[in-house]
DNA sequence: ACGAATTTGTCAATAGTTGCACAAATCGCA
DNA sequence: TGCGATTTGTGCAACTATTGACAAATTCGT
């Protein structure tokens, strides 16, 4: 079955299972099954057969999947099977952990250039081998490069603003850890990561 | 209308609600309405209404909600109406970062004690005025102090391990930054933060 | 070569979520 | 006081998502 608008939802299980391959794969399994997946990730197997069947049939019947198969498809339907320049706005404590991660190079991001406000810390090296530049040549420098994508690490006080900077820039991706909801135009995609968000929710459920 | 099995996915707004209403007042207002708060959040203010009668009726006809009244139900719904200690494994960059995060008192959390497996690192001073003690005595030290929530921030073959160990020493919630799904027993509530997946989902909708 | 065991992809049924629309309540102001 | 403007809480309808079930395809062991 071929594509009509996939529901977000389910364009959001996709990176699991990609995730999952990946450590089929490191484990030298060739194949697997919409049931194991499932048991792995806690959904299930119809669920994940039905996902799949909005991009095509990559399954074969009385087998399963082809990990290395499947993974190269997940792949090129989120447009990873490219490497993505990221730009990072906020070169704080979460700032230089980003920078740092080593986690963003195998799933298909590469973090290009971080900028902050804080003269102090201009010109300091961050990360692998960057440079933290200065947040006032943002907007030109995203322009220069033709950057899609954006992750926003600085104070939520500060955050729209900078939102506002890289939209105008023609940012049209961004991962937002700010602890604020950012209103950007239709056409730009934000995500939003708060972790205090995440442990009220788990306190709920805690008497 | 009183509870009766709120759907899970109203509990995981409650938390975006509350950040929201907390500006409100940061901002010194002290009316608000379904409408404004879901024109800040992109939510029709109708869910916002019917989410928020899962749990009784906190507005007026004809005003709207009082704010300070609205957050301090919804502190109280999600238990944030007292502060919860979180113990924190994983001092690495982004453990770091959590330790020393000033987000988390205002929202109810705060980091009780960092365990790492280093021996460099044990011993050493993290975040405001902790101490980053031996993961070795991590069990013991739950169980004595009757932690309840831990955030899980070492390497993604470690988190499963870590995980087992805090489940068995009691721990009933999980905030997961390994990119790996944890497999628990029900009854342990994980949530789950991997930044690449967000990206992920993201540039399925770049071209 | 054949039957038992797997496993996919999909249809139909079930379950869950969101949005509409409106009565009832409240407010502000003339 | 009374009227128009607001805004809530909710029943109902529309929409979306998940699960169950099964024919068809494939594998494997005998
Ligand atoms: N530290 C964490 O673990 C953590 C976790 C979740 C969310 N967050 C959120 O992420 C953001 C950053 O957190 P942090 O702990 O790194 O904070 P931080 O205060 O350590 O760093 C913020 C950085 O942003 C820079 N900055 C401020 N305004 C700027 C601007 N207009 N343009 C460019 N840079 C600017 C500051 O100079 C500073 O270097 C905050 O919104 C915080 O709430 C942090
Ligand atoms: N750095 C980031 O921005 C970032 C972002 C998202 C997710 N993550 C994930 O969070 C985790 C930590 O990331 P990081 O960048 O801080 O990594 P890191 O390598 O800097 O730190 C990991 C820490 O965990 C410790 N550790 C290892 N095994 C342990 C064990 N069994 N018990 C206790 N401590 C143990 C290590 O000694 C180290 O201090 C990883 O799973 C990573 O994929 C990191």
């Amino acid at each position: 079955m071929a594509d009509k608008a996939v529901p977000d939802i389910v364009v959001g299980r996709l990176p699991i299972y990609l995730r999952a391959l990946t450590y089929l794969k490191a484990d030298n399994r060739e194949i697997t099954s919409s049931q194991e997946l499932g048991d792995r990730l806690g959904i299930s197997s119809a669920q994940i057969r039905k996902d799949l069947s909005h991009f095509g049939e990559f399954g074969k019947q009385g087998t399963g999947y082809d990990i290395a198969h499947l993974e190269r498809n997940l792949k090129a339907i989120l447009h990873v099977d490219r490497m993505w320049d990221v730009v990072l706005v906020g070169a704080g404590d979460l700032g230089h952990a980003l920078a740092a991660y080593r986690g963003f190079a195998g799933r298909g991001f590469r973090i290009a250039a971080v900028f902050d406000k804080d003269p102090a810390k201009i010109g300091k090296p961050i990360g692998n081998d960057l440079v933290i530049e200065d947040v006032a040549t943002l907007a030109d420098r995203v322009r220069e490069q033709g950057w899609q994508i954006a992750i926003i690490a600085v104070p939520a006080d500060q955050a729209q603003l900078v939102a506002n900077t890289l939209v105008q820039a023609g940012i049209r991706a961004i991962l937002n850890y700010a602890p604020i909801t950012l209103m950007c135009p239709s056409g730009v995609r934000v995500e939003q990561i708060d972790p205090a968000a995440h442990l009220q929710h788990l306190t709920y459920y805690l008497g």
